[in-house]
DNA sequence: CCCCTTTTCGGAAGCGCTTCCGAATATGAT
DNA sequence: ATCATATTCGGAAGCGCTTCCGAAAAGGGG
């Protein structure tokens, strides 16, 4: 199966009639190897099709050329989106790009006591999960740069994008469209048992509505975990206030459509009934002409893995940047309507109990 | 910043007293140590918080431990899904994963000409990327041992699903509400010029109709790129045929959704006016009551997994593996309607040019 | 109690590459 | 032409681990 034997470098040194050495020298185009001879040993190694051992060359430098990534989820387009983005730019600079997910509590301990990428990465990119003290401390001990792309977390250089701001562009939008009672499902991560909500998309939207000097109806704010069934669920328990909101700012577009779908299913209409916004620019959300606020997810991750390559060079790069974002009106959001709407359905049952 | 030195086998060697050999193998649990031996050993290693380098054994023994996932796109939910199967059953052998992003043309050609992934890993699975002549020629240069996770490619012992009885169950759920003008929008891949339309699934379409004894109207099917915008273009040309479609079937559910938002924009309802049916179950499928083919991505990625494993092992597995697919049924298909609609607002203008 | 087989272990030779150091050769100034 | 300096290159010592091979120790049978 195997062709022939592998050429090492041994091979193209004798080929090209210089010392091993020398043909090390030549290849990695360090200082001290003449013009012509260089041009000589990669034009027999180009021939002989040689490629580096990475072993061997990581044994002698110490350097692993290759990072881990460290991710929650791989099925949400959130996350895929981001791991696009820094691997294209780490494959591009020469690195190997390693993944681990760690999803459930069970992994993630796993990961975090066995730390299995110990000795293999230069660095980690811890991808949007909030770590505990003493996951930090665990991954100190791999002694590596470590970078955080996306999420909240600022015990890291990272790249994200401002939260708190988001949310507040979507609550003025709502408000400037002449909303008062406008609803929030608030995202917990349900791994994070200690820190409940999300707490800059949360605080953002406060900010908005006392800057607007619009009170917030504490029942119109409720919390799940992400994901569209559980926002539906949400949406459900909003639906049996007795003075439904207007509006009903969601913290990323799989849970508006969620929303929707209770919205829809009670027999309201959206937007004229209730408005609906989310946050993220979901690439469905087009389809489903959802307005949203866009949050630039595959470039996070780019600038992440630049920031992570300029740490690795030793440069001083700006060690906490957040990426702008904007919101996409498209056509879930309308103006106030004025009085409240008669269901033709009644909503389902979730009075009390 | 690095923690004191880091401790190597020599130390573990020492600490316990007895030989680099002998420390080697108690660790490897090789033949040959003494039961009490190898368990002091063992306590030291633990003690010391000893991690064996990656690079120095497999500089001594030749196996990488690891290996490439070879992706086109990392920013759908199929890939990330199918990736996450894969990832996890390796991860848990012991193997470390490499991800290479091989997108547009150039990423393909760079990753095919150069084989980073060369001398690094012990085999390649290629994720629903169907690999040219050439390309195979290529990949075979790295001698390790290949296989394919989704995708309709029988070059490598493969797992996947029977994508034209996928097609072929969307086709009979529609025949079987009544509909005979089905239109289908047919999925191609950009990077694949000479295979036009995805065969398996074109062909379902083909059988499921002859079987029925419907004749097909050639019109009514158009071939696209995946995606929702693609989808939602081409399902302008479809509202430009003077008789209309009753249903519409889409290669994915992604499609479907692009579709939809064709039909709702020329005025027209889903699915009292056209039935629409995608195939995937897109886990959005569910909050926007789309009416699917589910296929099981993440356990193709799990078998696949398996699949390597074993022959890696030197096994014998089954070397063709086709998952099954059902549909679920929500409420964008219902049975075919009697009459004409006539639409509240006429489609885009799409008529000749 | 001796000799032969089995078990346990240490010495040492790599695995394929990088890099320090010094030798050899070339270059330039005087 | 001469000497100091700069350039180019080869020898050799590792990097941290695995594993072959043989020596030493332990076990067993007569």
């Amino acid at each position: 199966m195997n062709s022939s034997k592998t050429v090492g470098l041994a091979d193209v040194a004798r080929e090209a009639g210089v010392s091993l050495a020398t043909a090390s020298r030549a290849l990695n185009s360090a200082y001290g190897v003449a013009a012509t001879t260089r041009e000589r040993v990669a034009e027999v190694a180009r021939r002989l099709e040689y490629v580096a051992s990475p072993e061997a060359s990581r044994l002698a430098t110490g350097a692993t050329r290759s990072v881990a990534l460290v991710v929650p989820h791989l099925d949400r387009w959130y996350f895929g989106e981001m791991v696009g983005g820094l691997e294209e730019v780490l494959r591009e600079a020469g690195h190997d790009v390693l993944l681990y997910h760690v999803g459930d509590p069970e992994g993630r301990h796993a990961f975090f006591e066995h730390l299995p990428a110990r000795r293999k990465v230069d660095a980690v990119v811890v991808v949007a999960v909030p770590v505990t003290d003493h996951e930090r401390r665990r991954l100190e001990l791999m002694g590596v740069t470590i970078v955080a792309a996306g999420g909240q977390d600022a015990t890291y250089p990272y790249v994200s994008i401002d939260d708190a701001a988001a949310v507040r562009q979507a609550t003025e939008h709502l408000l400037r469209l002449g909303h008062r009672r406008i609803a929030m499902i608030t995202a917990v991560d349900p791994d994070r048992t200690d820190q409940p909500v999300h707490r800059g998309r949360t605080r953002g939207f406060y900010e908005a509505m006392v800057r607007a000097d619009v009170p917030v109806d504490e029942e119109l704010v409720v919390a799940t975990t992400w994901g569209g069934v559980q926002a539906a669920e949400a949406m459900e328990n909003l639906l049996s206030i007795r003075e439904l909101p207007t509006a009903v700012l969601a913290h990323s577009d799989e849970m508006a459509l969620g929303a929707m779908r209770t919205i829809r299913r009670a027999g309201l209409r959206v937007p004229e009934d209730i408005s609906v916004i989310g946050i993220d620019d979901h690439p469905l959300a087009e389809l489903v002409d959802l307005t949203t606020v866009r949050q630039p997810v595959r470039d996070q991750g780019l600038q992440a893995a630049h920031l992570l390559l300029a740490l690795l060079r030793g440069q001083k790069p700006n060690l906490a940047q957040k990426l702008p974002t904007r919101v996409v009106v498209r056509s879930t959001t309308t103006t106030a309507r004025e009085k409240q709407p008669s269901p033709a359905h009644p909503a389902p049952d979730t009075t009390s109990h």
